[in-house]
DNA sequence: GTGTCATCGTACGTACACGAACGATATGGG
DNA sequence: CCCATATCGTTCGTGTACGTACGATGACAC
């Protein structure tokens, strides 16, 4: 173990020499990211109206009621998911009878993805329920300090 | 498909009457905060200077630096993780060599963990790099804006 | 002391997340 | 036309993340 002694060395170090508060990994952007999604993302499980939807699905079934018609690859841009994410996440969605899948007649590489009748009304449904959500995980911030996290965070991306 | 004029009355009956911006998926608190946690992945798997550690391997490394033995259970709780996700974690670092483990003399129930003497030169080196990773992270805010996220982001938690 | 309840670690199932490799298809240059 | 290159979707492996259930152990009331 390392002494007390090299501990402080070692924040001197590291730390910048203005602010020069130590190296907690508590403090760290990394860190708060991961609590604060853990949070958020229980906040959704009990607030959307399905527990059966993860927030990654949800994402995807808003995207496709908005584009009516997609093809896999480009829905996971639309909503940060790479290819392999995007793969299990559709097939879960498919399994359940949430969306449907068609050759793209254009481009045999495509599949096009599109809601059914099922997944149109359960994405009406949690649609409503969104903003609860949302309105929840910011619950702790008065509206002036929510607009700014959100500004934050957009511009860290 | 809903109309686009099903969905303008959609808006206005879920939307605050006050702002009253659509409700749109990408400025949503739970989207933003998963895609700025996958930027802050990235940065720290290509920063941290060891490819095979990951953020929570890390902090958990971190915290047996800083608390010389700790339970798995207690461990978990000072890293944000349940016991289930904890017992990965450990797994993985024990079949490294680069933490150790000893039945509790005072709790049968309990484990005692520790860094063996690589975990602690890992750990040493690892902590180096951490600054970087969240200057890195947080290189597109000014240094306010820096302080005022981490802020923000702790009172959600 | 005995029974009740909590805590600890483990195991199983499900779901994101992504790198890497793969085959099929499309595109553009020569 | 043909070849190099890129894109698309799939598959595999590894690693979080968590609910649930389980058995072992501990703590406390009675």
């Amino acid at each position: 173990m390392r002494s007390n002694v090299a501990k402080k060395q070692l924040e001197s170090k590291t730390a910048s020499s203005a602010a020069s508060r130590p190296y907690r990994i508590e403090d760290q952007i990394g860190y708060l990211l991961r609590r604060a999604h853990q949070r958020a993302s229980a906040i959704f499980q009990t607030g959307i109206g399905d527990p059966n939807i993860t927030p990654t699905q949800y994402s995807s079934l808003a995207k496709l009621d908005e584009y009516t018609e997609l093809s896999q690859n480009l829905l996971g841009r639309l909503v940060g998911m790479d290819k392999a994410t995007m793969q299990g996440v559709v097939r879960r969605l498919k399994e359940r009878g949430l969306v449907d899948s068609r050759p793209d007649p254009g481009d045999a590489r495509r599949t096009l993805l599109s809601l059914t009748t099922e997944g149109q009304r359960l994405v009406n449904k949690l649609l409503l329920n969104g903003p609860a959500v949302s309105r929840e995980t910011l619950k702790p911030l008065n509206a002036q300090e929510q607009k700014q996290l959100l500004d934050l965070l957009s511009r860290i991306i």
